[in-house]
DNA sequence: CGTCGTTTTGATCGCAGTCAAACGTCGTGG
DNA sequence: CCACGACGTTTGACTGCGATCAAAACGACG
């Protein structure tokens, strides 16, 4: 099995065999984390970088009031404190919406890496920048869109994400986090997430139930919520809607030997 | 006169003045970008790194409705694309808010810095991390908090912000955006940013007009909106707000010598 | 003095928040 | 096997914050 790290970089740019091996050779410690529970907590100075290897996590910040706002989502693949090299303190908490198996890397490992293989550094730091680009986009979501937009294109973007990394087979996807996360995440209530996501059954562009996210015309459904998938800085080819009736390769296999 | 942006590096680790002399030298190539003109438009490749001298900007996305959402405001010493070294294409536009002066710097001399100068390639990344902290927190604002606590919290944050690069004489500074720049940074609409900023001003937390804000109390304007400048990762000594009766360094010059 | 951009005010609307209760589905323990 | 409780989803009734539309006031400037 390919770890989602590896074909998350290999998005961008083609890695050599030997590139690969370093990269895999990062993942030594894992560690199971329980539904629920922090990675990293707020305020914290870890001394690993957390790489998420299966289930979903969420970078969150609480208020005074209890309330709580989601900022990211991380999918397999994704780091969840690179920055921790260069600023000193979590300014947010990083807690597993599900079970979770996480690679515990020490820092030394990730400077010997950056050191020794630029076209990786350049690999990190661009997925360090593409975090940056769906922040900007979030802001967008919530200030300048309508519940139904906002959370349209939240899940164009989890789809798109989740099938960067082979874990959506298709137009399906596990969505195993539960409404209240969505309102966190969107910055709405749960209630009107639940309204939001009868109108977009109603209007038959997605079937949701048990965990399980259906898109049946992803194009559109991405065109009701003004979806356009620039701001994620993929190769043209893995970035556009399947085109009907012309070949894409969205769908051809990133690693037809592996 | 210090280049802001050598403030802004120093606020985090002193420069020797070598490694300040290597900053001063990417500043050669000076240009005016009027008011109301893309510094970057949306889309666009540039090649060079732009740093802000002089003036405000801002990032922002435009809408297939027309709509704007500002992502961030720019200040002095503030770069606009450091992140084009590494993706290839612009996401968002900057825009000129006031009459700017720029730095148009050629991607080889950053590299060249950064080759040969490791505590400044730290000092970019951070400065390039922070940014991305702040749009965090801007997301906190706008999905999390009311059109009170959002409109004080993002006036806190440039009223430090400007602080840091010494263009707030204590309390006062200048502000010189509109109202409709702040809706479109909040999310809001221009009319219930002045329906807020008259609450503030009503509660004697703020004097503003004709382009400059004052800040009589900023602890309370601080307590008002749940203010907290952790997520600026400032050294600590740069974070507080003046306690009263005790002797704060914030407002010490940074170069008392300059 | 007229124009333009910006701020301010008023009246009305509606999207999303709030509060509360019912419902379905599990897993647990009696 | 059923009762129970925990958790998540769904529904209903009501409220209110902030949007919308429109116009007036203000101020800088040519």
């Amino acid at each position: 099995m390919v770890h989602p790290v590896i074909r998350k970089l290999e998005v961008i740019e083609p890695l050599t065999d030997t590139e690969r091996r370093r990269v895999a050779r990062l993942v030594r410690d894992i560690r199971d984390v329980a539904r629920k529970t922090d990675i990293i907590a707020d305020g914290e100075s870890p001394e690993f970088v957390h790489l998420i290897l299966e289930g979903w996590a969420a970078r969150y910040k609480i208020l005074r009031d209890g309330s709580r706002r989601i900022t990211a989502f991380l999918l397999p693949g994704d780091f969840c404190d690179l920055h921790i090299t260069i600023l000193d303190k979590m300014d947010h908490g990083i807690v597993a919406l599900t079970d979770c198996r996480v690679a515990y890397i020490e820092q030394g490992a990730i400077d010997e890496l950056t050191r020794s293989t630029p076209v990786l550094t350049r690999g990190l730091w661009r997925a360090t920048l593409v975090d940056e680009a769906v922040l900007r986009q979030w802001l967008v979501n919530g200030g300048r869109r309508n519940a139904f937009q906002a959370v349209g294109h939240l899940l164009c973007e989890l789809h798109l994400r989740m099938k960067l990394v082979g874990l959506a087979e298709g137009d399906m996807l596990d969505l195993p986090i539960t409404q209240e996360e969505l309102a966190d995440a969107t910055g709405m209530t749960p209630v009107h997430i639940n309204r939001t996501l009868q109108r977009l059954r109603g209007d038959g562009l997605i079937e949701l139930g048990s965990g399980t996210l259906h898109v049946p015309d992803v194009r559109a459904l991405r065109r009701s919520c003004d979806f356009d998938s620039a701001y994620l800085h993929l190769r043209a080819s893995v970035a556009e809607a399947p085109k009907d009736g012309l070949a894409s390769d969205e769908n051809r296999p990133l690693f037809p030997a592996a």
